[in-house]
DNA sequence: TATAAACTCCCTGTAAACAGGGTGCTTTTA
DNA sequence: TAAAAGCACCCTGTTTACAGGGAGTTTATA
């Protein structure tokens, strides 16, 4: 029977615990590292990338790198070791995202036990596996334009809106990003009309549900 | 020896899998119920007031009813039952309400499981265990005049505040709430004053933080 | 290499927000 | 029963935001 190699990262030590208890009387399964952020795990991966590191059971919200960079720079540096999310439910642009950056599976946290394994056996199988409340959220996402709307804010007009957000006036942000005043107004204008808002109250909103704010 | 009863309130069934899988070894630990909201134990206990349940065990954010109201009620209908909150980091007003609701306990989920059980034991002899992260948060509430802020915002100043985050102009205010232009324009000066921010962005972000937006 | 998208900047107004005062009336509570 | 807090209103300014245009440059991409 092949033993595969697994790496857990959670920063919530007593999940990890219990992902641990679950995990470690299968005897097909070998925890090789666990971790409570994602930065160690990208360095162990790139380090020893030798090792045949098999799956990587991550969670979302973690500190230094989270789990949607860490699926990003594993898909990216290292395609041959599976992702298997295991987090709260997310919006609809994190799965996305995480879909997108080719993520091997989502299990949300309040799932069984039992269906945690399936879907660990069922990525190691080679397969995608993601429950059905993820399902939905993917879906909901797609025919609702929130994140169309999302992607069709640029980068600049993120970090505009992050400062609006912060209560810059106009002229401190164009000081902050060495930009004319004029410039700023424009983006407000923008981010206004395209987010189909009114004002600073509406624009802040967003920049909260953007995750751009701490 | 002696076997405590106890009941396990959390809506993260994984969780809840490494919770039992730590607890149910220990042979002096009984696990009478595990419910993934607040209000079955609630009603569990109503039910079997005569069955000495000795500590519940519960996460904070969950459907129904929440940590910070289970613990409300159990105190109030259940003294004898010892509580203990396992939950991510909450705002320090969460963990005033919980102390002043007088909750036995409060460990974050980033604790190692050593900890949990020291919490559960120190919990069933009778004294309170707080985690020093929940210490420090609930001293930071304290000496930062956050909720001292909020205590400070008056029904009518509340209801304008929420309708600043919703878009809404002086102008617009005035009529919905059948008051003069200047009124609001007051309102807004003062909430700005007392909570220090700068304009509507800042005023937008606390009406999310006091719940006042959907 | 077109073409679109993003980025940058500018203009003219008007409306609204912000700053810093003040008044009087009512309700709560120490 | 005073004092304090809340409520409603008013005034004079200044600053900023908002509305609705235009236009050139760079950058990515089809």
């Amino acid at each position: 029977m092949k033993t595969y190699k697994l790496i857990i990262a959670d920063d919530h030590k007593m999940f990890l615990d219990g992902l641990l208890s679950i995990l470690e009387h299968k005897e097909d399964y070998e925890i090789i590292l666990t971790a409570n952020n994602g930065k160690n795990v990208a360095k162990y991966l790139d380090i020893n990338s030798d090792e045949d590191i098999n799956l990587v059971i991550t969670d979302v919200n973690m500190p230094e790198l989270n789990g949607v960079e860490l699926n990003k720079h594993i898909k990216a540096k290292h395609p041959h070791v599976k992702t298997l999310v295991v987090s709260m439910l997310h919006d609809a642009l994190t799965v996305q995202t995480l879909t997108k950056d080719n993520v091997d599976g989502y299990v949300p946290k309040n799932a069984e036990k039992e269906e945690l394994l399936t879907a660990i056996e069922t990525i190691l199988k080679g397969e995608k596996y993601f429950s059905q409340s993820i399902k939905d959220v993917y879906l909901k996402g797609m025919f609702s334009n929130e994140q169309t709307l999302m992607e069709s804010i640029s980068k600049r007009e993120k970090e505009v809106l992050k400062l609006i957000a912060e209560e810059f006036t106009t002229q401190e942000i164009a000081d902050q990003l060495f930009l004319s005043k004029h410039t700023i107004e424009s983006y407000r204008k923008n981010l206004i009309s395209k987010l189909e808002v009114r004002n600073l109250a509406g624009l802040t909103k967003y920049a909260i549900k953007l995750g751009l704010l701490d």
